[in-house]
DNA sequence: TTGCAATCTCTACAATTGTAGAGTAAGCTC
DNA sequence: GAGCTTACTCTACAATTGTAGAGATTGCAA
């Protein structure tokens, strides 16, 4: 599959979360999940959405007059071409240093530090598993 | 200070990164500097350093009819810009959940991981060391 | 002083994104 | 079948972003 990058803006966010809230579903009802956050007009979220159909981020399927939509991504998809265009632009590509500078933002408590290093030692204990299973092969 | 969000465009990211290995510096050595990664003609270049200065994102001294620029962001403001643009879309602005979705996705190689545990040990220690500090005001 | 080279200014245009009004279609209710 | 409701279509407009040509300015070199 020929990875493509999605990237989202500001207002496809907004709809993409809904939908994958409701979906399959009309227009007018992520309208109206979206009031309070964006009040937005109908006519704004159906123009977005039909707009994100023929980017391939949206599905549609018509049953009579009514259009119901669904996601085309995944949200991990979704966060994945978010989180690398930060990388990409602003750590020119590499991780760890993002990372590093996550740290040294001082925006993580003690505690989260600490299910941090958790998750870390989980993950390094999969890889190693992973690699045994493969070198069974 | 009243934390200003920075979120720069591709372009403007193109553009600060090489004013801040030349600044001071003028337009022409921009775009020149750029040429390969962009191939931008020089009004181009010009026409966006322009923009940005109304934006604050650069700022300039006039000598004589010699226009220098310098960034009027650190590197570390648009880092963070970018990043917390992502968070915030992404992940609702946890970081947590960040960290953890970078480190399932499996771009980490065993020697990153180890290497992101020794920051974060650290890390730690600072955050000990701090509080101490803190406590003996 | 004539002219070239380096810079700048002005203006413009297309695509994308956010935003929405006005009018149309279709099914439901009485 | 007249009207109401629901959902849709079409069209449009402003701001932002990427892109650049054409012409004005100015200082230096011959």
């Amino acid at each position: 599959m020929a990875k493509k990058k999605f990237e989202l803006t500001e207002g496809e966010w907004a709809i993409v979360k809904t939908v994958w809230q409701h979906q399959p579903c009309a227009a007018p009802a992520v309208q109206e999940a979206l009031q309070g956050e964006k009040n937005w007009s109908y006519s704004t979220v159906k123009t977005m959405m039909d707009r994100m159909v023929i980017k391939g981020l949206l599905k549609t399927k018509k049953i009579r007059n009514l259009t119901l939509y669904r996601s085309a991504v995944t949200e991990k998809q979704a966060q994945n071409g978010e989180i690398m265009r930060a990388v990409k632009r602003a750590f020119d590509g590499a991780l760890t240093p993002m990372m590093q500078f996550l740290l040294d933002s001082n925006k993580l408590s003690q505690s989260q530090l600490s299910e941090l290093e958790k998750m870390i030692k989980t993950k390094k204990k999969q890889g190693i598993d992973n690699k045994k299973a493969e070198d069974k092969l």
